[in-house]
RNA sequence: GUAGUCGUAGCUCAGUUGGUUAGAGCAUUAGAUUGUGGUUCUAAGGGUCGGGGGUUCGAGCCCCCUCGAUUACCCCA
C-alpha cells in the first residue's frame, strides 16, 4: 500500500479545527435550545427510494449509492447480471444498490415525520446536525462530505415560525460576531404572481431560474436567459420592471403592490411578508425580490443569509416554507418551515475576519512538570484534586528537560506550568508560571485549587 | 458530468536549451545549556520529483494515460 489519502471531498478535522467548529455548533445548538427545538438524529443511510426523485435529475445523480453486499454469491449470478445492465443503461436498481448516504437533512427528517406522525406532539420543532455526502465535483466551499445544521418545525401554518426563525438567525449570527450579515427574504407566491402577471404561471420554474442568477451574471445576461427560455419580449419586460423594484422594505412593499397586487397569490405573497416584516426588530432583514432559491418544494416565504459583504463568501444559511413536505411518503397535509446554517462556510467566513476568541484555543489549563519518578509521585495527587475542581491539567510524562517540556506547553497552548522539585516539596510550595506573561510566583500545595488558571 | 491551470522533503517553494550523487528556508531530532522555554549557534534525519507507461545514450523537465488539488460551467451548503 502507499501513501494513505483521504477519498476526493472528503478532510480530516484536527484538534483546533475542531474546536473552533464546535465553538460555532455549540453556539447555534443553544440558540435552537432556547427556542424551544428538541434535537433529532437520522441515520448516515437511508433506502436509496427514500431519496430518489426528491431533488430532481441532477440531484438523483449526486447520491452516493452503496453497493450490496453479496453480489458475489454464485446463486444470484444471473439476476445480478441482468440488474446490472440496467445499472448501465442509467437506472438504479435494489438488485446491485438499496441503500445511500443522505443527500440532506430535510427528506430524512419529512421520512421520520411520516413514519412518527401518530406519536409525535405537533407542532414538532426539531433541529439536526449531521453529515451529509454529495457525489458533487469539490471546489472552494464545497466538499462531498458536509455537515448541515437545520431547525424545522412541522405541523403549524402560523407565521409566528417565520418570525422566530428570523429571531433565530439575528441571534446565533450577533453571537457569533457576524453583526453585518443579511437576511434576504422573499415569498414565492410573489414570484408565482409575477409569473401569472406574465401570462406565463407555467413558467414560473424558468423565471425563478432566471432571476435567482442576477446578482451573480447580471441584468443583461438574466433577459438572455429568459428568452432563451422560451419568454416573449414583453414578458421579459415585465419581469426587468419587477427585478427594477428597490429601496427600502416599506418601499419594496409598495412597488410589488402595484406591480402584481390585483393577483391574488401575489397579494398573499406581499401580505405574508409584510406581517413577517413588521413583526420582526431585526434591521439586517431585507426584502428581496430577486430571491428565489433553487429547492422547488417551497411554497411560501424564502430565506437565504448572506455573509458580511466585505468577506465575499455568499449565502451562509437559507431555508423556507413548504406546505406538504410528507406527502411524499404518503402522509399528507403537514406543513412546515425550517431553516439551515452552512456550518464550514460560516466558519471561513469567521477565520477571514478572526472572530474566534483566544480561548478556544486553551485545552489543557495547566502542565506539571515532571523533574524525577519521586517528584512526579508528589505533584500526581496534586493534580488529580485539582481535576476534582475542574481545572484541566496534566503532568509531563516523563522526566525531562526544561526546555523540552515548556515547549510541550507552548505548542500546546497551555497557559501555565507548575514546577515542584526538591525545594518546593520541602517548603510545600509549587511554582506556578503563567506562560504568557512570563511571570511565576509560589503557591502554598493547599491553595492550589483555589488558583485561577486562565 | 464538461473545460483550463497545477502536482518536487512534514510545510512554502528553487531547479537553466533534457546532462553526474535533486537544493533552500521553516519545521523535526540531537547537542552547546544538569531548575526556567520563545533568541542564537552546530550537526543530523527526511524525496521511487503524485502514480503508471512512452520518447531518448540520458527525463523533475518532452508525450500519453491515471489519481489528486484548484478555478469556471452545471448545481448547490
Amino acid at each position: 500500500m502507499g501513501k494513505p489519502s483521504l477519498p476526493q471531498g472528503t478532510r480530516d478535522f484536527g484538534p483546533d479545527v475542531v474546536r473552533k467548529r464546535n465553538y460555532i455548533l455549540n453556539i447555534i445548538k443553544s440558540v435552537f435550545e432556547l427556542y424551544g427545538f428538541q434535537p433529532l438524529e437520522t441515520p448516515a443511510l437511508e433506502n436509496l427510494d427514500t431519496l430518489m426523485g426528491k431533488y430532481g435529475d441532477e440531484g438523483d445523480k449526486l447520491i452516493f449509492k452503496i453497493l450490496n453486499n453479496g453480489l458475489d454469491n454464485p446463486v444470484k449470478e444471473k439476476q445480478v447480471r441482468e440488474d446490472f445492465e440496467k445499472v448501465l443503461s442509467g437506472k438504479s436498481t435494489n438488485g446491485i444498490t438499496e441503500r445511500a448516504l443522505k443527500y440532506d437533512l430535510t427528506i430524512p427528517f419529512a421520512r421520520y415525520v411520516a413514519m412518527n406522525h401518530n406519536t409525535l406532539n405537533f407542532p414538532f420543532k426539531r433541529y439536526q446536525v449531521q453529515p451529509v455526502w454529495r457525489a458533487d465535483r469539490p471546489q472552494r466551499g464545497r466538499y462531498r462530505e458536509f455537515y448541515q445544521c437545520d431547525a424545522d418545525v412541522v405541523g403549524s401554518k402560523s407565521l409566528l415560525n417565520e418570525v422566530e426563525l428570523i429571531s433565530i438567525y439575528q441571534e446565533v449570527f450577533i453571537k457569533l460576531g457576524l453583526i453585518n450579515y443579511e437576511l434576504r427574504i422573499n415569498h414565492r407566491q410573489i414570484l408565482a404572481g409575477l409569473a401569472e402577471i406574465c401570462g406565463g404561471a407555467d413558467k414560473m420554474m424558468d423565471i425563478t431560474i432566471a432571476i435567482d442568477k442576477l446578482d451573480k451574471i447580471g441584468l443583461e445576461k438574466v433577459k438572455e436567459e429568459l428568452i432563451n427560455r422560451g419568454l416573449t419580449g414583453e414578458q421579459t419586460a415585465i419581469i426587468e420592471n419587477y427585478l427594477g423594484i428597490s429601496g427600502d422594505n416599506n418601499n419594496i412593499l409598495s412597488n410589488l403592490f402595484s406591480l402584481i397586487g390585483q393577483t391574488a397569490t401575489g397579494k398573499k405573497g406581499i401580505e405574508e411578508i409584510k406581517h413577517v416584516v413588521e413583526h420582526s426588530s431585526s434591521a439586517s432583514l431585507i426584502i428581496d425580490p430577486t430571491l428565489a432559491r433553487g429547492l422547488n418544494y417551497y411554497t411560501g416565504i424564502i430565506f437565504e443569509a448572506k455573509a458580511p459583504a466585505e468577506v465575499k463568501m455568499g449565502s451562509i444559511g437559507g431555508g423556507g416554507r413548504y406546505d406538504d413536505l410528507t406527502g411524499l411518503f404518503g402522509v399528507a397535509g403537514i406543513p412546515g418551515v425550517g431553516i439551515s446554517f452552512g456550518v464550514d462556510r460560516i466558519y471561513d467566513v469567521m477565520e477571514e475576519l478572526k472572530l474566534f476568541p483566544d480561548d478556544v484555543f486553551i485545552s489543557t489549563q495547566a502542565l506539571f512538570f515532571n523533574l524525577s519518578e519521586k517528584e512526579s509521585k508528589i505533584a500526581f495527587p496534586l493534580m488529580q484534586e485539582m481535576r476534582q475542581h475542574n481545572i484541566r491539567c496534566e503532568l509531563y510524562h516523563e522526566a525531562a528537560k526544561f526546555d523540552k517540556q515548556f515547549k510541550y506547553a507552548e505548542k500546546k497552548n497551555i497557559p501555565f506550568v507548575i514546577i515542584i522539585g526538591e525545594k518546593e516539596i520541602a517548603a510545600k510550595k509549587a511554582v506556578v508560571k503563567d506562560i504568557r506573561k512570563g511571570e511565576q510566583r509560589e503557591i502554598d500545595f493547599d491553595e492550589l485549587i483555589h488558583s485561577i488558571f486562565n
